[in-house]
DNA sequence: TATGAATGAGGATTCATTCAT
DNA sequence: GATGAATGAATCCTCATTCAT
């Protein structure tokens, strides 16, 4: 916040913000350039490309969210308290910086196949895990854990999704706890 | 006299396809007239640019679907066998044809705000108010059919999305029944 | 006029109309097809290319008005009686029918060197060379024919011009005799 | 830090030698390209479109032409000189530089109507407000001045259009008095 | 014969990337 | 380093012409 923004910080900033709201393809560098007041060559002092840049940034952020998610799984918690905690690093993240929960959880993008998150800190992966866990330990009675997986993001990620297009209105922050209980009665949590 | 249209069918399912899978701004005139074995030039007599062909498509193939949709929710039966047959007709379009569904249900496209999808049509729209009027109808019971709405839609839709991107295999149609408990439970129906 | 318009007088007419308005490239096959109600393959019947029809038409219809013109010069008046018929005979077509006026003498076209009108009855060629033979019959008393032809000329041409745009209103006809009292001053014909 | 556009004038000069020539439509960026030897989208880092270009320096050169004559014509000497320094600036003009002359004076280009030269720079204005203010001071005796400055301005334009026609050899700069005079015969200057 | 869909070469424009200053 | 003009391949689109019906 008070330290400085750096040239690289603004581009960056200014890419992630522009990626999230219209994909890589559709923005351009002189976009990034003249949103973030520097000049078309600027960027390529740090990457070797805006394909690459994207692909870095991407990364770098779902990764910084994956290890934050992947601490609070570690803990050896109750799986609801797990669950709760999950869901509101969520939709912290997302109060605090919609662009960045857009670019790393809501955005669709086509990298090339050998591009690849650490499946570690997948947090697709680590939601998916997190209920087969709590399978193995008998904690949740469910019979298809990847569907169940599916169902619990898609019921956590679509709330964000609609404050993003307007359906929703307000801080999605306060809802975290009506949607673990939601996640909860899914998958036949029986205190 | 009567030269039948045949190349636009053609084009029109070849640009779904790409459209869906890699979205409108990424797939080239070329890939669309190479891959439906027309020329490039074949498009422009029908629509006219490459953007309003995709609006035009999206436009009835969503409305389309939402008219199919409207109907089952129209005829008076109660809450959770509307629900089931939503669930049952999404699943269905998934199975016989994926791209579609993921065409008019899994993208993104930002289309200039002018263009709009009959509300009416519009099968968020649709799920919501099915939602809304189950609420006063006493049917359910829930504080904030918004979020309920949402948090359906994201169990409902993120399974084949998952599909989609290979975490699960298979066919989504015969999940339905669970999908649909899934979604009755977090409404708190009961019996 | 009471003649029954066949399909090609259509399509020549608008033709005309559109290629004195904007010029050859810009218009479109197309355009003069809705023009004039008739389909796009149309034209290809009468002719084998749309310059090709250009010239054609051009060509005729600037050697239809130059049998006009040269009949006119060639019967032995004396010069200043030929000079007004010349103009007469230009504003009359001019007010009859404007666009073809533009068509034959306003317009520039770049046809390929080869295309040719008739010398003789080029009407840019009867204007030069009606003040040739005034020159040699010592009718009228100048140095350069060439410097004089080309003031006469546009002289002649630039009040038409002004017409189509919108410099001046109204018919032309009646300005006839003043231009051509203009031209009898320009060339230093006394009595 | 600061490099100097040198490309630009090269794209300049040649766009306007090419739509002098051949008019806008018909002179690719392709040909621009390679005779100013550049690469084609040099010019969009300019100008957002051919057409954006062509009017761009048709109102440049217009107005900068234009600017002169004001200044030539604003200075308070008689009609008969006003007029002779008006003929000698555009003869100068097309001798030192006709296709510029072509460019500015001789074509026809069809701008769309939201493009306006200043009106108190458009040459043609400017002549015909020359005899308008000859009238009133009594220095001429003509009955209607707009098609009088039609005849002048036709009488003084076509000379240098048949030298580009090749209907007239050599200089034109050596005939403006025999031009001036000849106009003021035509306005019944006397004395 | 008439139609208008289809073709495909050609043209305008975009834009990631390079590079001279 | 930083800049932004220049490059040129890639893209969208146009449109004269062809041709199946």
């Amino acid at each position: 916040m008070s330290k400085p923004i750096t040239k690289l910080e603004s581009i960056e900033k200014t890419a992630i913000q522009l990626f999230a709201l219209y994909g890589i393809k559709q923005v351009t560098i002189k976009e990034i350039a003249s949103k973030s007041k520097c000049s078309e060559g600027a960027l390529y002092r740090h990457y070797k490309s805006k394909e690459e840049m994207a692909w870095e940034l991407y990364k770098r952020e779902v990764e910084i969210f994956g290890k934050k998610l992947r601490n609070i799984l570690n803990c050896g918690h109750a799986f609801p308290d797990k669950l709760g905690s999950a869901v509101e690093l969520f939709y912290k993240l997302f109060d605090e910086d919609q662009t960045k929960f857009s670019f790393i959880l809501l955005s669709k993008y086509n990298f090339s196949k050998s591009r690849k998150i650490d499946p570690g800190l997948n947090p697709f992966n680590l939601v998916t895990d997190l209920i087969k866990i709590a399978v193995k330990k008998n904690e949740i009675n469910i019979d298809n854990p990847e569907l169940y997986s599916a169902m619990i993001l898609g019921l956590v990620l679509q709330p964000p999704t609609f404050v993003v297009s307007k359906r929703i209105k307000g801080k999605i922050g306060n809802t975290a706890d009506t949607v673990t209980r939601s996640c909860l009665k899914v998958l036949n949590y029986r205190r």
